[in-house]
This record gives C-alpha cells, structure tokens and sequence, in this order.
DNA sequence: GTGAAAGCGCTAACAA
DNA sequence: TTGTTAGCGCTTTCAC
C-alpha cells in the first residue's frame, strides 16, 4: 500500500537520491527537477518512513519527559511548554508518566539507551546526580528541570526556590508574624531544602527566632498537607503562619484548618507554590508563588534541542526563570499587634 | 560507542539470529545458548536499537494521542489512563497537543502516515467522519474518545450524553425547577448535541415545556459560561436552574452569578459535566457529572493495541463507560413551593 | 546537478 | 536448535 521512495523517483525519473534531496530542501537540486520529485510525490501520496529515516540518521527528532504525574497541574503545563515547543522545532515529545515510582522512572531511561528518542527531560527527578552523570558521560542527552546538577553537559531550567522563599517569609514577618512554619515536600527533592533554605535565611537577616517543631514533613500531596497540619497542632506551639512547598499541601492545610475551626486568614495565614488554579477558586483564596511552569518546559525545550542539532551552544547552561509571589486572601490579615 | 547485534554474537559466538531470537524471547533456543547471549548483551551493556527494530518489524509500539489542551484535567486524566495502560503494555505515547487548533490537529496525522506510531487516539476529535472514514480505509489505525464514528474498524469509547444529561435534568425537576436553561459547548462536537438531546427528553418525558430561548452556546471554556449566563440574564426570561455541558462553563456561570448578586443554589441552581477537581473546591461546590476519564482512555488503548496486535478482536466496537450524577451544594436547594 | 551503491541495525525465511 | 542471508526504506559519500 505505502509509496516508497523508490517509486517516487521512478514516477519522476530520477535517482533515489534526487529524492531524498528534494525531500530534504537540499540546495543542489533545479528547480525543475524539484518540481517534477514533488509532483511524483503528490501523484503517489507519498510519506516518507519514519524508522527508516531514524534508523539511517541516527535521530529520531522525538524527545521523552518523565513526569511523576500528569494529572498534577504542575506537571501538565511543563508538558505543554515542552510540547508547544517540540511541535514549533519538528520534533515529537513521548510522555512518561512515572506515578511516584521510582522503578518506573528507571525504566524510562531504556528509552535513551535505545534511542528511542534523541533526549530525556527530567522534571523534579529524584534520580541520584550519580546516575545522572553517567548517562551525560555516555553519550546520552538529558535535560533537568526544577532541579540543577553539576554536569556540563546537562542544561537545566529551573526558579530560584531560596529567593522565592525568602519573599514569603518576608511577606509573614511584614505582616507581624513570628511564628511561622514550613511544611516541605519530599526530602529527596532539592527544592524541598532550597525552600528551607529559603525560610531560614529571612528569619535570619530579621533575627528572628528559629523553632525546628515548626518544620513538618509532607509529600508534595494534600494529604500530607492535611496531616502534616495535623501535627503541627498537636504539638501546642503556637504559630500564625504556614508556607507549605507546594499548593496541594496548601489546600491540605487548609482542609485541616476548616476542620477544626481555624479561621483563615485571622487566625493562620497560608502561602504555598506553584500558582496551581484551584487556589484561586477556593475560599479564601490561597496565596501562592507562581512558577513560569509553561515556560521552564519551553526554555529548556529550545536549548536542549539547539545542542542536539548543530548550532554551537549559546547561552548559560542553568536558566532561572523569575518567579512572584502572590497575594490573595490566605495571607492579607495583618497582625499589628505582634 | 554503541554496541550492536553482531557485536552480542560475536562475544557470545552464536549467529545474530540467535541473539534477536533471545532478545524476542525465542523458545527455539537452548537455555544454555541463551545463558551465554544474555550474558553477552550484559557484558556489553548492549541495547537493541529502536528504530533498526522499527524499520525491519514494521511497528513502533507507539501511539499518538491529539488532545484539545492538556491543561484541562479533563484531557490529561485521560492521557494518564492511555499511558498507563500503554506502559504496562510496553507501548510508548506521543502526546499531540492541538492547541484548539484545528490545523495543528490535521497535521498530526501525519504521525500515522509517515508510521512514527502505529494507531493515534482522537479525544474529542472535531475532524470531518469523511476524513477519519478515509484514514481508516487506507488502513491507519484510529480510535476515538468521546465520539462515535460509523466504521467497523475504528473503535471509540464513550460515555452516554443522552443518559446522563436526561439524569442532570430529572434531577432539576425533581427539586421543582420548571425552567431551565442549557449551555452548550462547542456545536461541531457531538456531545453538545447529544447533551441536548438528554435535556429535551427529560422535558418531554416529564411534559414540561421547552424555551428555546434557554439554551445559549458556549465554548467548554469558562469565558464561554460567563458571557453565555449573562446573555441568558439579559433576555428577562426567569429560568431557576443552569446545565452547563462542562464544568468550566460551569465555573463561568458561578463568575457570572457571583458578580450579579445571585446566590446559588437558592436562586439559581447549576450543574455541570467532568467532575474536574476545581468543582469540590468551589464554594458551593459545584453538582456535575463524573466521567470516567482514566478509564475511557484506558478501556480504548487496551482495545487499540489489542487490534494491532494478532489477538481477535473481542468486545463491541463502541465501548461505553457509565458516568454518574454527582450532587453536592450548587444543585441542593429544593424548591417546594414552584 | 545527478546517480550508483553502500549500509544504518535488526528480523525472519530458509537452510542445515 | 542454530546459522546464512536478504532486505526493511532511507541518506550519503563518492563518482561522474
């Protein structure tokens, strides 16, 4: 049934060769012969083979994402930086989704090591920077995003978790509190630390006291938000405010809250990250710090496959991407009197 | 740098058939030949290369699916069920975002024409039947979700429009609605239609009358809902209850409603269609209907790739999967004295 | 500017 | 049970 490029050049009585060079915009070919390939083309129908084009360049234009969940906001709109991207460049994306399993992730790898795609992008990974650095000194082409590593050929994209979270604990002790606690993420995840990190650095420049009980540990879901919160109230140390790492911690928090009648934001202010938009329509609006998320896909997107091609590298090979805080509700009840 | 075939064969001194033969799982060969290959490949951290595979078997276990917006949770729930099931069946996912571009949509076939994937996943496709019917006469392989199609080979998994939508209105007139308005999605998609069709029916089952000025058209996108609600304010017909033909248009309405004074559900009652997350956040929470939507899309992959493979097709063509009412605050107001 | 021919890495038909 | 060999459909030297 398929056309192949054979029959093109017979049809226009010229090399396979011809062929292949029209179909690749190759400069050295007449106008006139090119007309007559592209005819051929038409009559016939005709599409080039995918895998025998792979196989004989050695690419495939087709780069992986492994994301640990598709159906987290975060997650789909790097995807849809990447993909828009990809699509502007000719290139194909193949979405893996690891669902939090490690081992699944690992596997993914195959996808490199047998070429199926010419790179991997690898959002939030927890994939040790050992790993990491082997696959680099193969040969192979990874990216990272929401993470940095110290490899030279790794280009990474990512927001400057320290100073963002800086800016909300800032934004707490402007509004007069003191006592403020942080719910992490995964601890296996850099931004988790950075985000301390963060926290840490704005008590410190305004000396203000720091409480280790005030730090809880949660799993980036609202789950463990929701128990982390839990904790933290058992524990009878007073606190007024909570920057959750993530919004779905946040949302946890403040299913906790409603439960046990915390109201929110007189007597607990909340702050999350990621500008996920169920915080926008919950009551009270959760205050968030927006991360450029189409855009942390879309940077490294362009710079990863700019190193596959030719074109000499430009540019740094880590790119922070700014990202705001945002005011909403959750936290816009200043307390004068402490 | 990469090893290849001949290079396991040469090491495990077998032929190269004999090495494809383990790697393909080949009874036909000793355990203890196997033994020395595997041990082969192991030495040399051999991995077979995927496009060679591709070209010579003539399949690339990989499937394309076109969504709308992978930013509605919606659409990447169902990617997550397509993937899923695709991954547990060794089959890599090419995701194609159109962008509501129905040109990006077009040009995406040509994945199944050029054989980059050996069937494509139309979500919610608004492509002409004419156009589908052709591709798989010329036979590419096609499924579509949340659309029917009349052709014996391509196969579609979907929820009933009409069952549900007749729930959803039942439910209004049940509580003592009389007049109800409908917002449809975009025309050119089958659901909208179908979803209407629901609404006559329990009207007319029931003998209520119809007002063709209550039904007003949207795009499924929260603009969409607003701008048609307030049309329908505008138009000074009373209507006590709002059937949104998705939870976004939904999410409009309750905008809509918000910034008019309208309190829900006491004066005006709405429901809408996904069972998006955002819907139980809101307050009030918001009735819809919940569609399975990891389960459309892995109900239909499982049957895709059962068709490519050399299993006979069992099953019906058209899967359908059940949705269910779900009410919560925005449709709770009964209203006894109508 | 165009063509001939080798070969990308694998699988499967056929032979042994 | 194992090996030999001919391609899968394309690109790319190298010649002309």
């Amino acid at each position: 049934m398929d056309r192949k490029l054979v029959d093109v050049a017979k049809l226009a009585d010229v090399s396979p060769a011809t062929v292949s060079r029209v179909l690749n915009n190759s400069s050295l070919v007449t106008k006139k012969t090119a007309e007559r390939v592209l005819q051929a083309i038409e009559e016939l129908n005709y599409h080039p083979n995918a895998a025998a084009k792979h196989l004989r360049s050695q690419r495939t234009r087709t780069i992986g994402v492994i994301i640990q969940d598709i159906n987290i906001a975060y997650f789909a709109e790097i995807i849809k930086g990447i993909q828009n991207t990809a699509y502007a460049l000719n290139y194909k994306v193949i979405v893996c989704d690891s669902d939090n399993k490690p081992e699944k992730e690992q596997d993914y790898l195959g996808l490199l090591k047998n070429r199926t795609v010419d790179a991997l992008i690898l959002v939030s990974s927890t994939l040790r920077d050992e790993l990491l650095t082997e696959l680099a000194d193969n040969g192979h082409k990874i990216g990272l995003i929401g993470r940095s590593i110290d490899h030279d050929s790794i280009p990474c994209c990512l927001t400057d978790n320290v100073k963002f979270s800086t800016d909300v604990i800032r934004h707490f002790l402007d509004q007069g509190h003191r006592h403020i606690a942080y719910i992490n993420g995964y601890p296996e995840i850099v931004d988790s630390y950075e985000r301390l990190e963060g926290y840490m650095k704005a008590l410190k420049e305004r000396r203000i006291p720091f409480f280790p009980e005030l730090i809880e540990c949660g799993d980036f879901s609202e789950e463990g938000g929701y128990s982390a919160t839990k904790r933290l109230l058992r524990k009878n140390i007073p606190f007024t405010a909570v920057y959750a790492a993530n919004d779905e911690m946040a949302l946890g928090v403040l299913k906790a809250c409603r439960e046990m009648g915390i109201s929110i934001p007189e007597q607990l202010a909340i702050v999350g990250v990621d500008n996920n938009r169920i915080t926008e329509y919950v009551t009270p609006s959760l205050s968030t710090v927006n991360q450029p998320k189409f855009q942390l896909g879309a940077l490294l997107t362009e710079k990863i496959i700019a190193q596959l091609g030719d074109e000499p590298d430009k540019g740094p090979r880590i790119i922070t991407v700014e990202s705001e805080l945002i005011v909403r509700e959750s936290s816009s009840y200043v307390h004068s009197s402490r």
